[in-house]
DNA sequence: ATGTGTCGTCGAAGCGCTTCGATGATCTCG
DNA sequence: CGAGATCATCGAAGCGCTTCGACGACACAT
């Protein structure tokens, strides 16, 4: 029988386990633990065993400062996200959780900053090493955070691209293709006059890189497509007034590109109102659409991807400064019931 | 003139500046920087401000894992954000946010912890001396993480109300007498057929806290007023099929609370096509209403204040593990246009 | 046998900070 | 006017880990 609180090896000050307990309980230095641990340099399969048996037997956890002292290396990443009334929170948090997610898997924890903080953030957490690297979301076209970022030599990683990549990593979808995609997929049907129906007018106020790109993309196409083309951004409350305006003022509108995901559903109940419903009226949605939604014609917003690829990056390049890449993913258009050839 | 990137204080190694830098340039000792910055011991003021000067010609960060080694404190919290299909995201966003804000605001910052990590990652945490304590969001009556929690000897507080609150810092709106009020809100207006629109199904089968006691606190009120009241868990899918069933069996009916952000539009638009707008029937929301929405009869969830109160509580446990407490905010119910006696 | 590697392990230094006790200097009061 | 208190500061120890260089043991080729 042995006393339950204590053994021989504990140290008797405070709960926590340290690595010279491990050590002791294993019969080995210190120094061999934490190359069981870290694996740099070759332990013998016994050894190991011993220690990692010691490990579990006492429930060592390293601690992290410590260890962030001595190694230069934290193991958390900081996410910046974004916090704006025209930001659909609910994509904002798929792309935080896919970042969580992904930083775990390759063993970092993940430190939430608000975008409200600003540059100073990203100053505060670079200059104490509380976090190995940065995820940037929301990103605009001259983001005034891009220049902090390459001041801060710490890596990081856009999710989102600006106008000027240079020296920076960057990962999204390849929007202006996106929106070159819905055009294309309408005219082919052979669509003539068709709307798109953007994020509210504030994102493209501030320039925000995804909405911007989209756009210029959706333009261009229609472009080269000679088809009659409008964009009208948009927001939940004024959904209801810009389909009337559209039904009004378009009698031979055919079709709709939505790249808006909180204005979708207002506006089709509002167009259906109008007696317009899918496919007699082609809707193709871009974005992030909820579980459940309607079978519509989409291009998706791989945010879990886009999430996991924007860490692997910041792991590359803290692994590896020099390189720095931008990647843009391509856009797939998922056909449903949503769209068909223009009637009459 | 002189060198930009380096002058006779620099310590000539990397870019970082350390407190023996600010110190030399000071003209003291580190521990004066030390003491300067924590404020622990008394500093003339003349130290102290060529200290302060120091620090910032010189851009001086400490870095945080050293700071945590030596004194015990990371100066982060940890925040366990739910994830699951039936919360309703802009609300855990809302709390998320207040609470890094709120700890901001204490000089903390936040590491964000998903729900899918379980216990494991709070024995991750709190073993690894990475936060100085914890904030849990989304709780369940019978709560599995309330053992560890309690096992953890980390300070923690939760958003929400477990069935055992023995040695738990709680802190919640009143979920009980927010229920009760809206049913006293209608009564006293002279109805007595009410229908009680809840959470999804799911959320009451993991008996959430807040959607349980809400549920509780209407039951016992409609009980003691002597009115009809049925309850109904309802998701934004199926908000068109119970408002039609509602329409059908129930004649009678002329009051309604609804206790779901996510199917209340949807609801609402459902009652409308069948000739049922407020206030002709009235409708008490209860919960995080979208800013624009129309003008209901609620009672308002606290979220920034929930959010700011419970980091201040973890501040305290943090300074004083003794003292536990549980704070239940009153509801305070707001009325709108959406509310009326009875027509007829 | 002797030299030459490789492998597995150890000891010690040091990461950058906080904190404790000590030490002058200055003030207070009988 | 000197004992004692108070104030401002310093030096050194130590927080728990990683990492570097060293070293013994063993393998292999001479």
């Amino acid at each position: 029988m042995r006393n339950i609180s204590s053994n021989r090896f504990d140290n008797g000050r405070d709960g926590t386990v340290r690595i010279s307990d491990v050590a002791r309980h294993a019969g080995v230095s210190p120094s061999t633990v934490s190359y069981v641990l870290s694996g740099k340099r070759s332990i013998s399969e016994t050894t190991r065993r011993r220690v990692l048996d010691s490990i579990d037997a006492l429930g060592y956890r390293p601690h992290a400062g410590a260890r962030s002292l001595a190694s230069r290396r934290s193991n958390v990443l900081a996410l910046v996200v974004p916090l704006r009334e025209d930001v659909h929170v609910p994509v904002a948090m798929r792309f935080a959780v896919s970042v969580v997610t992904a930083a775990r898997a390759h063993d970092h924890d993940v430190l939430l900053l608000t975008q409200g903080e600003g540059p100073a953030g990203l100053h505060r957490v670079a200059g104490s090493a509380m976090v190995d690297g940065i995820v940037v979301m929301d990103v605009e076209t001259d983001d005034a955070r891009v220049p902090v970022l390459r001041s801060l030599d710490l890596p990081s990683v856009l999710i989102g691209v600006p106008a000027d990549t240079e020296g920076l990593t960057c990962v999204d979808l390849d929007f202006a293709a996106a929106g070159a995609a819905c055009v294309h997929h309408l005219a082919d049907l052979g669509h003539r006059d068709i709307a798109f129906v953007g994020q509210p007018a504030s994102v493209y106020e501030r320039r925000t890189g995804f909405a911007e790109r989209t756009l210029t993309g959706f333009e261009a196409a229609a472009l080269e497509c000679g088809v009659r083309a409008t964009s009208h951004p948009c927001d939940p409350a004024g959904a209801r007034d810009l389909a009337s305006a559209l039904v009004r003022d378009r009698p031979g509108l055919s079709g709709l590109i939505v790249h808006n995901e909180a204005s979708l559903a207002p506006l089709l109940d509002a167009f259906a109102d109008h007696g317009r419903v899918p496919p007699e009226i082609s809707v193709v949605a871009l974005g992030s659409l909820p579980q459940g939604a309607p079978d519509l014609t989409r291009v998706e917003l791989p945010a879990e991807e886009l999430g996991a690829r924007a860490v692997s990056l910041l792991m590359d390049r803290i692994d590896d400064p020099g390189r720095t890449e931008v990647t843009l993913l391509e856009p797939r258009i998922v056909p449903g019931r949503s769209t068909a050839p223009p009637t009459g």
